[in-house]
DNA sequence: GAATCTAAGTTAGAGCTCTAATGCTCGTCA
DNA sequence: TGACGAGCATTAGAGCTCTAACTTAGATTC
């Protein structure tokens, strides 16, 4: 280790434990929020770096997935699934179809309702970055044994149930 | 509910049961990623949403609590800290030094790092904005035995270890 | 039939996040 | 001593994310 590092390491510790005693009513290391936190980063972190080749964001591969299920979804809807607001996958559909992945046509009925689609080239870009993505999802599945991987999307599914009960 | 909500809704069934054989390589409900993208995704609304009448976003927050713990620390190991890049926790710290919560000194040895620490007024919102959060921390943690809790940290510490190493 | 309500779509603005690239300081090593 | 390498700080640019606000279309209700 470099002593630039040291040194903003040496001082890191020192101050440390001059002020460890009480400066917040609640360890870092015993927040549960912290652990689901760097899982989050180290899987947004992993997913982007092996869908970069097939030239595709995590959110844009979120929405081309949901929309290789639901053809003709309507983007408000689409928005639900993928877990984010309207204007944001508005945001990402404007890049998607940019590129001519997505095409988005009036409804027939409602004419305030947009149905998205994929084209062609948005069908072929969706089933390249899906196998990269799978592969890492194939990954993490075995890292686990059944019971292990049942528990734990349990756990979690407790904390999403615990979290929007608490939110204001 | 309403009838606009019900078509798009119907249409989606429908499109659901015509194309759900294959259209993908692996269900979405088994892939793990996706609970704990849901996980963090609740988790990061709520704490949002707690912290925004203290005045600070999520990425403050986590930038004033650590600088809490480690006055003076670089803006580079605040990153690691953190979990992010310099370039990101150089925009976050820019906003706390433009509202005068954080200020950033030469550091004495070394003139290419600067020092950066909380101002009493960063220490008062940072106060304020560590009540709220360890609010929502503790109703988490109270929502798990010791044996639950220490089950799904250890289940994403090897997520966490098993991203890394696949990430190429 | 008109007021009201709900949902979809959009825009504006603020903030976070990344990669890529640059300039700087310092320490190491030949 | 001088070249190299590593780490810090910063900028530029692209993209994602949110809230707040507005507009429009369709449905409900009186």
């Amino acid at each position: 280790m470099l002593v630039n590092a040291l040194i903003t390491q040496r001082d890191l510790i020192a101050e440390r434990g001059r002020y460890h005693a009480q400066m917040t009513s609640m360890p870092v290391s015993e927040r549960l929020g912290s652990h689901i936190k760097r899982a989050e980063q180290a899987l947004s972190a992993t997913k982007a770096a092996v869908l970069r080749p097939a030239g595709v964001t995590v959110a844009q591969y979120s929405a081309l997935l949901h929309l290789s299920e639901n053809p003709g979804i309507s983007a408000a809807a689409l928005a639900r699934l993928c877990g984010v607001t309207p204007p944001t996958m508005n945001t990402v559909l404007n890049n998607l179809q940019d590129r001519a992945l997505i095409e988005r046509t009036p409804h027939e009925w409602h004419r305030n309702v947009l149905e998205t689609r994929l084209t062609d080239a948005g069908r072929a870009v969706m089933a390249d970055a899906d196998a990269r993505a799978v592969r890492v999802e194939r990954a993490l599945a075995a890292e686990f044994t059944d019971e292990e991987r049942a528990a734990l999307a349990g756990l979690l599914g407790r904390c999403v149930e615990l979290l929007e009960r608490e939110r204001p």
